[in-house]
RNA sequence: GGGCCCGUAGCUCAGUCUGGUUAGAGCAUCGGCCUUUUAAGCCGAGAGUCGCGGGUUCAAAUCCCGUCGGGCCCGCCA
């Protein structure tokens, strides 16, 4: 049967076709296949980042479980040029606008350089979201090391090609003596200010200059020099640098965002040269939609940009490959308020990997089976008999760990081989409660003349009871619990009821937490005060 | 100009690639049960022209063509 998943068919897709897609070349067989994870080093990572990174290694999964070998290499694009100052990020640095990240420095001053920095604290946090570990190079150090070098040569002797393809997809055609590689300036580091104004001889001439970015200007020195792509002097564009790390790596798959779909994006450009100047046949993209914040672009600007850290403090890592993993090409959009339904969504996925929830379909629970496979990381996590929702309750009634779990055991949310996990859940959702639903906050009602109008004689004539019971003594709350019962077959009110008129009373609502110990944590003088007003007839 | 995704119950979606029993789930709503697990659990109900129009087929939410609506992206920076 063909694969359901979108990870297997990617598998499928990599390791079945057969021939190159721009020049008529079978491709030969690999031995083992690449996926290919990258990131610009230009600021913090968050969770959109993640994106790529986790679907690649989906697929470097689904390789290898097809009987496949397969790997993950993550590269830190750290030759290209600082762009802006990301917030947090001294102001100091504006001066190294233009320059490699690598070659920027350390603000903090606790790594050799900008990139460094932000690699380091990169890893720490990408890999707790993988089961793959990738092997991570620099292309800071692959320069330096020349493993580009072939490459860049096989460009150069083959550069009226490479202008030929990317003149095909541009409507202004390249300048005379274009160059794919692009120098740094000898005289003050940066990358983005020299200007080539002519390739000649195998020799870029350039002249360094002022350069304009959306918000900055990276200064240039005006230094005239000459660069010789062959040595460490440089790198390539970015359209042909991409087709160089395809050849240099055998890149045989790499996530790219959908705005690469687009016929004529950098990812064909790269393709096209990938094939006919590298020789080497262009990766199975993964294109892929970009996750959105409460149906918006997650940015700075925007103030919505999600953090692995804060992800991490709700939910465990596996959540997000969850969320990440569900389809490929679909808009996925995440918002703090519905974090529960997708507890519930993967809870639910979770008791049908188990055989504990049928689904009809049986294609479909096959895909949510392997779909719940590729959301783990090591052993997969047991199915959780505690609903996201009931965990926030119970981490606001109580604090201690013995309450919690005796709450949990009277709720028959209980399972002892499961009590590190469902603690580990109630405490997620006591941060969630705290930082991103205010409104689940337990909150008493202040108005009651709406919920006046909703009682009915009986459950007021209970409350009247309850009020006088009340105001007698102090009660503790299974004293409460009981006499609730007892008070309710008094007046001929079914215990649904007379709960409901509590908490109508209580809070607003038609159900609460359980009614005992909650009425005995409240106010007692609010209590017998909002008691007594919402019985009164007048 | 071009490309991608989505349109299925009040809401969020699954099912579409690989056509096949009366189209599913969760939540919400409504009704019932519970003298001690009352934001829980159990039982049940209502609720859908599968955006619209054509075509292919014994059979279409599913394939093809067209069309409308919503979202996103590309136009030569990386």
């Amino acid at each position: 049967m063909a694969a359901l998943f979108w990870a297997d068919q990617k598998a499928e897709e990599i390791t079945q076709r057969k021939k190159f897609r721009y020049i008529d070349r079978e491709i030969s067989s690999f031995e083992h296949f690449v996926v290919k994870t990258s990131a610009s080093i230009s600021g913090v990572l968050h969770i959109g980042r993640l994106s790529d990174t986790i679907r690649g290694e989906s697929v470097v999964r689904a390789l290898r479980d097809a009987g496949y070998e397969a790997e993950l290499i993550w590269v830190a694009e750290d030759m290209d040029p600082l762009r802006k100052i990301p917030e947090g990020v001294p102001r100091e640095l504006e001066e190294y606008i233009g320059t490699p990240v690598s070659a920027t420095p350390d603000p903090w001053g606790c790594h050799s350089s900008y990139a460094e920095h932000h690699v380091a604290s990169y890893f720490e946090v990408m890999e707790e979201f993988i089961e793959v570990k990738p092997e991570k190079y620099s292309m800071r150090e692959e320069y330096r090391r020349g493993s580009f070098r072939p490459f860049i040569k096989k460009l150069l002797e083959n550069l009226e090609l490479v202008i030929e393809i990317q003149n095909k997809y541009r409507s202004k055609p390249l300048e005379k003596g274009w160059s794919p590689f692009t120098p740094v300036c000898k005289s003050c580091g940066k990358i983005i200010t020299p200007r080539v104004e002519r390739f000649e001889e195998g020799k870029v001439y350039y002249r360094c200059q002022d350069y304009a970015f959306e918000k900055h200007v990276a200064k240039g020195c005006g230094y005239e020099g000459i660069a010789d792509p062959l040595r460490d002097e440089g790198k390539l564009m970015w359209k042909s640098e991409w087709a160089a790390q395809w050849a240099r790596w055998h890149v045989a798959s790499e996530g790219a965002g959908k705005e690469y779909v687009v016929p004529g994006s950098a990812w064909w450009v790269n393709a096209e040269i990938c094939e006919r100047v590298l020789d080497f046949p262009m990766p199975v993209p993964i294109f892929y939609e970009h996750l959105m914040i409460d149906g918006q672009k997650m940015s700075a600007s925007l103030g919505n940009v999600v953090y692995p850290h804060e992800w991490l403090r709700v939910a465990p890592p596996q959540l997000l490959r969850f969320l990440y993993n569900k389809k490929l090409m679909k808009t996925r959009s995440f918002s703090w308020r519905e974090l529960p339904k997708l507890y519930d969504e993967y809870d639910h996925v979770a008791r049908v990997y188990y055989g504990l929830e049928s689904v009809d379909n049986e294609k479909e629970a096959e895909h949510l089976r392997r779909l719940y496979e590729m959301s783990q990381i090591g052993e997969p996590q047991p199915a959780l008999p505690l609903p996201f929702s009931h965990a926030a309750m119970v981490a606001q009634l109580f604090a201690s760990r013995e309450a919690v779990i005796s709450s949990l055991k009277r709720s028959g949310h209980y399972s002892p081989e499961l009590e590190e996990e469902l603690l580990k859940r109630v405490a997620y959702a006591k941060e969630w409660v705290e930082r991103y639903a205010p409104e689940m906050k337990l909150s008493l009602l202040d108005k009651v003349e709406e919920v006046k109008e909703k009682l009915t004689p009986e459950q007021r004539q209970f409350l009247r009871s309850l009020w006088e019971w009340l105001s007698q003594d102090e009660r503790s709350g299974e004293e409460i619990q009981e006499k609730i019962f007892l008070l309710a077959k008094e007046v001929n009110l079914s215990a649904a009821k007379a709960f409901g008129a509590v908490y109508l009373a209580t809070l607003g609502t038609a159900r609460g937490p359980r009614a005992g110990p909650f009425l005995a944590s409240l106010d007692r003088e609010w209590l017998l005060a909002r008691l007594r007003e919402v019985t009164r007839t007048s």
